[in-house]
DNA sequence: CACAAATATACAAACGTTTGCAGGATTCTC
DNA sequence: GAGAATCCTGCAAACGTTTGTATATTTGTG
């Protein structure tokens, strides 16, 4: 491998004026600067990152802290992130927290120790507060996504959650649902939190009253969606709202397993807008994320070193599973 | 942040002493270990990973290169590999190539900069063959998956895709399918060859013949796969063996479009078993991988530095689109 | 032509670790 | 108790860059 010294060497220079020509400094000729870059490109240099990381102190990785990588939101959101960062000459670490607080800590410590260039992160749902993030990574730059701490300083992408889940639960009531219950999601998830609000001023503003015993506040999976459902139909629910389409697709089974037909029992809309939603029987109604953009917006957000929070809207694709006659 | 050199100093010995304490070198006196790992602990040492991979010459990062991180067969693959190596102290670096021969070179030149351990690769469809990724890693460990090189040394991972697309082959025949056809991918991949083998052997065996007319190597995405089923149709197929679900849909509508019913006009299995497949109408027949094991094994073989080809078996879960009365 | 100013390059230290070699201390053997 | 063998630790160089400061070179000014 060859070495700014080799190519020194071969110009009769010293190893400094190289480093300088190579990296566009003003105060080297032209003339030199050419010929170093002939000379390099003739020896097949190839600037030794990790010699450069060590004496800068920083590295050109940016790590991507996620719960799970399997899951299609995050992927496709890294797809995003990934990019726009490596466009910009970036490279990423991919770590996951398995939702779990200790593989969260010790990704960022990870990463703090690459001397990573900043961090782009969804929190784990164990997770109470960002001290720990701050805590480990210091002044670096941060970006919060999806999940998000507000107390955190630093840029944060978030879908439009709020109005999104309004636009939903709106959806129901208009198309005649009574009793409309939802599937809330962990509330220690800001994401959550914004949805279920959006959910009760949606029916307020239709004049209904919020009723806390039809918020069943567990995880979205599709297990724990069945069982919330079946709960809902117990309480007398015509519909839910549910954060997450493996939930929704959970409380779909509930109803046909109690006997209900979709829409006309029972409606349901999901969140997320999975690509099967559309394409299963009945077509599964759902908010959807857009999560490649969400991706693509947080990558910028930490090159910019931008600080705000930027919002991703969300829209609602209507379809059977809610469209009751 | 504090240096083993500060550690050093805290104890009056010198920095070597404490590298190797750090290291479990026996060479240091069991006393004097841990007296440095007390201090180290009591000061909040993290060994500076940088500086250690400079003067090691290697890092303890694996490159993952897959064409994208967005397709759920990668994104299992990676979650696969991600938790035995995270595990093992390894960190991961993500790279796409978007199924592009440039961006694949220019990540693995990423990756050799970074002085990775190993690289875990499924090339890009541009990609010929593996001279580049011979070249550009030298001696270092490459495991392949999926799609691999056969000239190319070192670990592969793969399915079992000639058995695998023979069992849906002759799953197809068993129904009572008489011209079976085949979306079969590109063949410049090793994967696409061998189901295709398999398809062809189902079908001689079966005492039928083998028909590359209705051999269709296009893309195995949505659109190619619409395509090429009308093709098929024309051709007068009443079954395709797909080699990848979102082929496979397209298939589906084209066969409806044609005013074909799906099982009994026409059969459909597709390949990878998507979670969307099960819940469709009709539901998908499909060969399933399994793609977080093959992360899993991958990695392992990267680990152990094993060296020769690990197949993970392929099963057909036979549904609705396929079952012909 | 002398002197200042500007420009271009060289020198050397630093980033924090690892490691071959040497040397000091301890233990063992006869 | 002398010598060898063993055990620990220290010294110093190295990994390949980057960068503050100093020096050498050129240019400009009166």
């Amino acid at each position: 491998m060859t070495t700014i010294t080799d190519i020194a060497l071969a110009l009769g220079i010293t190893p400094s004026t190289v480093s300088r020509a190579l990296a566009g400094n003003p105060r080297v000729k032209e003339q030199t600067r050419l010929a170093v870059e002939k000379k390099a490109a003739e020896m097949g240099y190839e600037r030794n990152i990790v010699a450069s990381n060590l004496r800068k102190g920083r590295s050109n990785i940016v790590g991507i802290v996620v719960p799970r990588v399997r899951r299609e939101f995050f992927a496709n959101f890294i797809g995003g992130a990934e990019d726009v960062l490596a466009r910009a000459g970036y490279n990423v670490i991919i770590c996951q927290s398995h939702e779990n607080l200790d593989d969260e800590i010790k990704a960022l410590k990870a990463l703090k120790n690459y001397r990573a260039a900043g961090v782009i992160i969804s929190h784990s749902i164990e997770s109470q507060d960002g001290g720990h993030i701050r805590d480990i990574m210091g002044n670096l730059p941060i970006v919060q996504f999806d999940r998000v701490f507000p107390d955190l300083p630093g840029a944060k992408v978030v879908g439009a959650n709020c109005d999104g889940a309004y636009q939903a639960t709106k959806h129901l009531i208009e198309k005649g649902y009574k009793r409309i219950g939802t599937i809330a999601g962990y509330m220690s998830c800001m994401a959550f939190v914004e949805r279920l609000a959006g959910y009760r001023m949606a029916l307020e503003d239709a004049g209904l009253r919020y009723d806390g015993s039809l918020v069943y506040p567990e995880s979205i999976l599709y297990e724990s969606g069945k069982e919330s459902a079946r709960k809902a139909i117990a309480d007398g629910c015509d519909a839910l709202y549910c954060c997450g389409d493996y939930a929704a697709l959970g409380a779909m089974d509930a109803a046909r397993e109690a006997g209900l037909s979709i829409p006309d029992d029972f409606g349901i809309v999901g969140t997320a807008d999975e690509f099967w939603a559309a394409i299963m029987t009945p077509s599964l109604s759902s908010l959807g994320q857009h999560p490649f953009d969400m991706g693509q917006a947080a990558a910028r957000a930490f090159l910019d070193g931008r600080t705000g929070t930027e919002v991703i809207p969300m829209e609602l694709h209507a379809r059977q599973s809610s469209n009751k006659h």
